[in-house]
DNA sequence: TCTGAAATAAGGTTCCC
DNA sequence: GGGAACCTTATTTCAGA
């Protein structure tokens, strides 16, 4: 069986990533299909790992996590060692929601989720900068999010893509 | 009737923000409350606003869009005119997946996602670098990602914690 | 007023064409 | 791909604590 996407997949796949709260007939409805192609479509597309998961998307700010900050951190030795060693902290940081190697002048990119910026240099201060792995973090506070999705931009594979593994 | 999320509220919350696709009467099991009262905590969190919505989680990767960035953004003239001109373009924009305003040296951080390195750069030069709005892109392309998570570090605010609207 | 059990309605899943 | 039966789950209602 083909790995391809088509274009009522990618149209399937973008109102699910929107809501995944969608019946499959108001689906099928949507995409001009009967509930069950739809439903196998959905399946297959399980089946081969390009729908990972259902979340439920929480308010941070209602949760009082209204505090957000993009910190860029240099370790002091970037070797094979401390990186893995930095890494294995990330278990006992929730505050850390994400975090990737980048290029550039910083090793890493995180993205950090406190109550408030007095909760934020706590975080700093007993935890990132604790050890002596990291030499600097430059913190980008938060201070208006303009966009923020967890949707994929399906525009720019609608056409035709393969898939790989 | 109060705002307040209790423990139970956020155990059933942690639940369902890692896995939107469990049943009301296995969230109900994990809490040690039988189906009803766990709908209704649930249908609670919804009106609310804690719970703002289902999405479907994509594989990026798989749909051919396995190139990341973190941007850095400075605007020529960060004017009110110039925020708001730049902002408008977002919506044109889906490799943009996320985007906020942040102190420090840059004034915007963006999150791109585009098919590959080549793609990437026609965005920049075709789009981001356009128009003289903007004097400067960093660019942070992500090489590795360590940690990616839609869910809010709950164990934050288990305790108790007023809901602010 | 809140919990849990049972009834009902809605949707997911399968089978057959 | 579509239609219909079937089975699971969401949702509501109601009785009891």
């Amino acid at each position: 069986m083909s790995d391809n996407i088509d274009e009522l997949d990618a149209r399937i796949l973008d109102l699910i990533q929107e809501d995944a709260s969608l019946s499959v007939a108001e689906i099928a409805e949507k995409v001009g299909l009967s509930p069950s192609p739809c439903w196998r479509r959905i399946k297959r597309l399980e089946d081969i790992g390009v729908i990972k998961k259902r979340v439920t998307v929480l308010d941070p700010e209602k949760l009082g996590l209204g505090f957000e900050v993009y910190a860029g951190i240099k370790l002091s030795v970037p070797s094979r060692e401390n990186l893995e060693a930095f890494e294995a902290n990330l278990d006992k940081w929730p505050e850390v929601v994400s975090c990737a190697t980048v290029t550039g002048r910083e090793d890493y990119m995180l993205r950090i989720m406190t109550r408030d910026m007095h909760a934020y240099d706590d975080f700093l201060r007993d935890q990132l900068l604790a050890s002596d792995l990291v030499s600097s973090v430059e913190s980008r506070i938060i201070v208006r999010s303009i966009k923020t999705t967890t949707a994929v931009p399906l525009k720019l594979v609608i056409g035709d893509r393969m898939t790989n593994s």
